[in-house]
RNA sequence: GCCCUGGUAGCUCAGUGGAUAGAGCGUCCGCCUCCUAAGCGGAAGGUCGCAGGUUCAACUCCUGCUCAGGGCACCA
């Protein structure tokens, strides 16, 4: 109906042009919005007012000249002239009582479209380094992505899935290293020391008793070579250095693996299961090692070497980011020769790029934004399009304890897991609430308010919209009341109250709802539109009765509800929520 | 110093250049013999951080300032 009227407008502007003899050179954009006001109508353009400077003609009489070269319409009831210059669409009842029947026949799919003409987009997310559970800034990510990655899959996009992970690199050998020390600590040497640098948390004592579990021997220590290591008092980071190589040398490279492949493995199934509880599945989970093993990090250096972008200084082998935007060149091969993250992340992204997709999409947390010109300039460096990379990012959540600020660091062991989280507050309220921010905004997240007045949650505010239209049918069913969901427009014409009326609105915006907010990445508008949805229902409901003697109403409430219902469970089900038959 | 976010009701936040700026929580007053009161209605509460500019029209766009949070490693 809204293409349609945009359509005819689009007519009759340049009927209304053509008549007066009027040939602006930059015609404005012919647009029409959903009235805010139902004063206003159901629909409105402001177009009188965007080529009143053009035609050289006060708004109101373009306006009055557009209404009257307006093409008949069907549909269409009336056209009024307000305000300043807007055109206010008034639609016939019939027209917009469609909607109905249109959510009831298409159930559960209803929503979908091909806004996004089925490009391919590559949306990775998460991707935590797999050194520990995930925390509650994770969380926050892992919502917002997978809200994000159904949305543009209704809203026609060929979405994949991916989650990165670093199962490389000197944070991967710190927390071998880590497990390594508890495991001695476990055995014969509960007095060795450890460092401060190493992951600190619980979780890590767990992997080494796992390990102990698993009955596989590894090379004995020399305990006073490595305590006289531990003590040392020079640099924490150049003796955590010192601590990894030792445990190379001492363990040999087979029994190193073995116990680096053992808590990699552990804490990925961890990450994977706290995931999938939460409703976040991926369809690649995509590994770092891979690109080294490969050659593909190497042949990117190479790449940028025979293009002159590398040049070796300190003893170090930098590429020359500043040349693409960045504010100061990067390091991709260290001075002790090891390869920094950015080296991979390179390759990695190469390889994005390779696989043929029209969009690539990362989403990354705020403190990661100065990282965006080295990533775009190394792509434009190995001949790829930066514009193709749309890098979102997701500010922190803080956290809070009342009014008390709470640190997280993953090395020292003191967070707030996801599973926590998850656990006190329920999987549905912590998926709402950090869906219903818009993902640019801070997020203060006060867990004894969270956890205490779990009741409040906007999220149950929604599902108990849909609890009770649940509970009416089950009602109607008691009562062996007839109940026809294949109505026509014209056995709806019954609904004729204001709350019906709203309701019927509500219903018509779900479908732009959904394509703005996969357009613009931005879930939260889904959470918004829900609430107000669900408002409209539950005023509604207190407004009138459904089960009334009149069998016409009822059908026609009836079917108004289950329409209603529908959408809810359709835009709780993107949004990862549940939406219960009663509560 | 440079970069990214934000500043809207007491608090937490929506608001895609349009008409009288909204919601939740909190406060006050009402509503269950009736489909779930985890609900509904009403009231109070605003110089949209400040100052300029662009526009027929600015909370929205631009510039400057200010305040708050974050980021500026041979860490990730």
């Amino acid at each position: 109906m809204k293409q349609l009227i945009e359509q005819n407008l689009t007519i009759a502007v340049s009927r209304f042009l053509a008549d007066r003899n009027l040939h602006p050179e930059k015609l404005p954009a012919i647009a029409i919005d959903h009235a805010r006001d139902t004063q206003h109508g159901d629909l409105a353009s402001n177009i009188a007012m965007l080529l009143a400077k053009p035609a050289g003609l006060p708004p109101r009489v373009i306006a009055e000249g557009i209404r009257n070269f307006f093409p008949a319409t069907e549909g269409l009831e009336r056209i009024e002239i307000a305000g300043p210059g807007f055109i206010n669409f008034f639609l016939a009842k019939t027209a917009y009582l469609q909607i109905i029947p249109d959510i009831l026949s298409d159930g559960l799919n209803y929503g979908k479209s091909t806004a996004g003409k089925g490009r391919k987009i590559l949306l990775e997310y998460v991707s935590s380094n797999p050194t520990g559970p995930l925390h509650i800034g994770h969380g926050r990510g892992a919502a917002y992505g997978s809200v994000l990655a159904n949305l543009m899959q209704v809203a026609g996009y060929d979405v994949t899935t991916e989650y990165y992970v670093n199962d490389a690199g000197r944070q991967m050998d710190i927390l071998a290293v880590s497990v390594w020390l508890r495991l001695l600590q476990l055995g014969e040497h509960p007095d060795l020391g450890f460092p401060s640098n190493a992951y600190q948390g619980k979780y890590i004592e767990q992997i080494a008793k796992d390990f102990v579990s698993t009955d596989t021997a590894l090379p004995k220590a020399d305990i006073d070579a490595l305590s006289c290591l531990l003590a040392l008092s020079i640099d924490e980071d150049k003796k955590l250095d010192q601590i990894i190589a030792y445990t190379r040398s001492t363990l040999g490279i087979k029994p190193y693996e073995t116990l680096f492949d053992f808590t990699l493995g552990k804490i990925l199934a961890e990450i994977k299961q706290d995931l999938l509880e939460f409703g976040v599945s991926f369809n690649n989970w995509f590994s770092e090692r891979s690109l080294i093993t490969s050659g593909a990090v190497a042949s990117c250096i190479d790449t940028l070497q025979a293009n002159g972008d590398l040049y070796e200084a300190d003893g170090a082998k930098w590429f020359r980011s500043t040349l693409y935007g960045d504010e100061k060149d990067r390091v991709l091969i260290r001075e002790n020769g090891q390869m920094t993250y950015f080296a991979s992340d390179i390759a990695y992204h190469l390889n994005k790029f390779e696989r043929g997709f029209d969009e690539i999409i990362d989403i990354w947390g705020a403190d990661h934004h100065g990282y965006i010109p080295r990533v775009k300039g190394a792509i434009a460096a190995v001949g790829k399009d930066p514009e193709k990379l749309t890098i979102l990012l997701v500010q922190f959540a803080t956290l809070y304890r009342g009014k008390q600020k709470m640190q997280m660091s993953t090395r020292s062991g003191e967070f707030v897991t996801l599973k926590e989280l998850r656990n006190e507050v329920g999987n549905d309220a912590t998926r709402f609430f950090y869906v219903t921010r818009k993902s640019e905004q801070h997020l203060d997240f006060d867990l004894d308010l969270a956890k205490s007045h779990s009741n409040d949650n906007p999220v149950f505010y929604i599902q108990y919209a849909h609890a009770r239209i649940c509970s009416v049918f089950k009602q109607m069913h008691d009562r062996a009341l007839d109940f026809d969901q294949q109505l026509t427009v014209e056995q709806l014409t019954p609904l004729t109250e204001p709350h019906e009326q709203n309701m019927i609105k509500a219903l018509t915006r779900y479908k732009e709802i959904i394509i703005t907010a996969a357009t613009n990445r931005e879930p939260h508008m889904l959470a918004f539109y829900l609430r107000d949805l669900a408002n409209d229902f539950h005023t509604y409901y207190n407004s009138c009765q459904f089960l009334v003697e009149d069998i016409n109403i009822r059908q026609a409430r009836l079917c108004l509800i289950k329409a209603t219902r529908q959408i809810i469970s359709n835009g709780l089900g993107l949004m990862g929520v549940s939406a219960p038959e009663e509560m």
